[in-house]
DNA sequence: TCGAAATCGTCAGTGTTACTGATTATCAGT
DNA sequence: ACTGATAATCAGTAACACTGACGATTTCGA
């Protein structure tokens, strides 16, 4: 099997890279970084049926209390129409419940059941175990580090709206 | 416009927020940072109507030199009949030439043309500048250790070979 | 050397995904 | 009460990458 040729590879030839400037770039790095964690954590929710995204709403919910499909798309940045089929899925597995607004019987106010409440516990650790995971390869010392670092180049506390003025 | 009621907030609450295990989540950062970083670029792109897939394409060509799309591809990730888009897009702005492979008739040689090495100078320029403007939040010491971070994370020069057994 | 199997690039069709726009019910302000 | 805005929903659409098939060419086994 000399199929090498094939890919454009003479004798002594180096196999193509990509390039450096790609490579070392912070973009890709972050990406490429983002990527490897992310995965890692949607193989593991997989089988509870649930995405990241859902994740994130059982976090949110657990912290805040009911929220509204509205103000629960706005903090995550989904989509109003894309929220009716994230929190369909959440209620079909029975972690949510959609309740009726007293106060404004047009919205729902979107809260964990108590077995949301047992999955969200599950599913933090589940992060935990990940982000763990995937830090082994850093020194203990250089972990909080780079949290640190992501969380300044972020800027989280600042400004967060930008495109919302159309 | 007291429409605050309407995002369930009453009087003396506190607005809603991610909750906080989200927003201090690696995959949560990695991914905000990511995007931060990648928006920047692709918004200079824009004028010269790349993207940064583009870009990434232009940057190998430059460094390896003429490739077949399957190896660009392969590089990438990019699925071989996304690259032919993407390769016609470039061929259209007259920054690449297909040229058959005098060894291997059934491939192109895909290489930069004169104007698309002086694109790929232009576009090196803007990812240095877009990554500096990034970093420009973190002290100078900081912006080369998060790199080194990163890097290390990714563990970029070990095992890349994951799912390609199937 | 011949023929089968694999590979490169291409294209048409498919499947998925998020969104646009319209709809219903409700709320706020005049 | 009436007008305009908002919450959730649904049907249709647009964008996108991919599957599978194809022609041309190469490689490998016999």
């Amino acid at each position: 099997m000399v199929t090498k040729r094939a890919q454009g590879l003479a004798p002594g030839e180096s196999p193509p890279r990509l390039a450096e400037p790609v490579r070392a770039s912070l973009g890709f790095l972050l990406s490429k970084a983002a990527q490897q964690v992310t995965a890692r954590f949607e193989a593991r929710l997989a089988p509870l049926g649930l995405e990241a995204r859902h994740a994130g709403l059982l976090m949110t919910l657990s912290e805040q209390g009911a929220l509204s499909q509205q103000v629960l798309g706005t903090l995550h940045r989904i989509d109003r129409t894309t929220m009716v089929m994230l929190v369909d899925t959440l209620e079909r597995l029975a972690l949510v419940e959609r309740q009726r607004d007293p106060d404004d019987r047009r919205a729902y106010r979107v809260q964990l059941t108590r077995k949301g409440t047992t999955t969200h516990a599950r599913v933090l650790q589940l992060l935990r175990d990940c982000e763990a995971e995937a830090l082994e390869r850093l020194p203990a010392a250089d972990r909080q580090r780079l949290r640190q670092l992501l969380h300044q180049l972020v800027a989280l506390d600042e400004s967060d709206p930008k495109e919302d003025a159309p």
